[in-house]
DNA sequence: GCGTGCTTAACAGCAGAACC
DNA sequence: GGTTCTGCTGTTAAGCACGC
């Protein structure tokens, strides 16, 4: 679904008007006529669809991401996809004030990067690597990802982030990354690596084991591009779910 | 103009959940 | 094992459409 099908980001108008509007075969903004709701519904959904049009032209991502109900942020991927970013860190710990970040993988236009602590993680290289980014795409990165690399550099990450763990919760999909990956059929190289063995190996890769970092930067780059296939999945899966289209 | 029914918005409180 | 955002539920208020 994109946000042309959309009706909810208009004042006053929910769940159960969109369902109406889409049940009498209004299914696109280009199909919709005041009649279908009357009065000053029908005025202001076709404000929103005009302010849209304009929106979507200058790729204001930000714009949807205020008007939709965060519960229906998903919907925001399938229009605004070439400006997602995807990422994920590794870190040495869970507390952001004590750990450090020791890798940052982002997959954004088919390219993956990886910044590395001691090497080239840096607060201007993050800031470049995230310009451009429109919309962030995460696995519960709201509380995890995002705040660990506010607080460890200067850098500012306030835009639209689709925190795939709650789109996934939607469609029934829960318990952490890796299982929500085996539930929909995504295969990994390293399927035993964890979490915990990516703190292990940054502490073998800095008492000079070799493979250790590369293992981790593997691991980190497969998490970060796994979650397009994930958020296609479970975007399509919504999309059946709810959309009458 | 009035009453009714439907719908949304706003708010509060709570529990669940996953990150490394 | 610390953190905290989000969804869920229930409640209340208000706006709107519609029929009379």
């Amino acid at each position: 679904m994109r946000v042309e099908n959309s009706f909810i980001g208009t004042d006053g108008v929910g769940e159960k008007t969109e369902q109406s509007i889409w049940e009498q075969g209004v299914t696109h903004w280009d199909e919709f006529e005041p009649s279908v709701v009357g009065g000053q519904r029908g005025d202001r959904i076709q404000q929103f669809i005009d302010e849209g049009r304009d929106r979507i032209a200058e790729t204001d991502v930000t714009y949807f991401d205020h008007a939709f109900p965060s519960s229906e942020r998903w919907r925001l991927y399938e229009t605004f996809r070439e400006r997602a970013c995807f990422f994920d860190i590794e870190t040495t710990g869970l507390d952001q004030d004590r750990n450090q970040v020791t890798t940052v993988s982002l997959h954004q236009g088919g390219d993956t990067q990886t910044l590395i602590a001691g090497d080239d993680l840096t607060a201007e290289n993050l800031r470049a690597a995230f310009d451009g980014a429109d919309l962030l795409v995460t696995f519960n990165g709201k509380r995890f990802d995002v705040p660990f690399l506010e607080a460890n550099f200067d850098v500012d990450l306030d835009r639209p982030h689709l925190d795939l763990m709650y789109t996934c919760k939607k469609i029934g999909l829960s318990g952490g990354l890796k299982q929500v990956e085996q539930d929909i059929g995504i295969e990994r190289d390293r399927p035993d690596i964890s979490g915990r063995d990516a703190v292990r190996l940054w502490r073998e890769h800095e008492q000079g084991r070799d493979g250790a970092l590369e293992t981790l930067v593997s691991y980190n780059r497969e998490d970060t591009v796994n979650l397009k296939t994930l958020a296609e999945t479970a975007t399509e899966r919504l999309d059946e779910r709810i959309f009458v289209g």
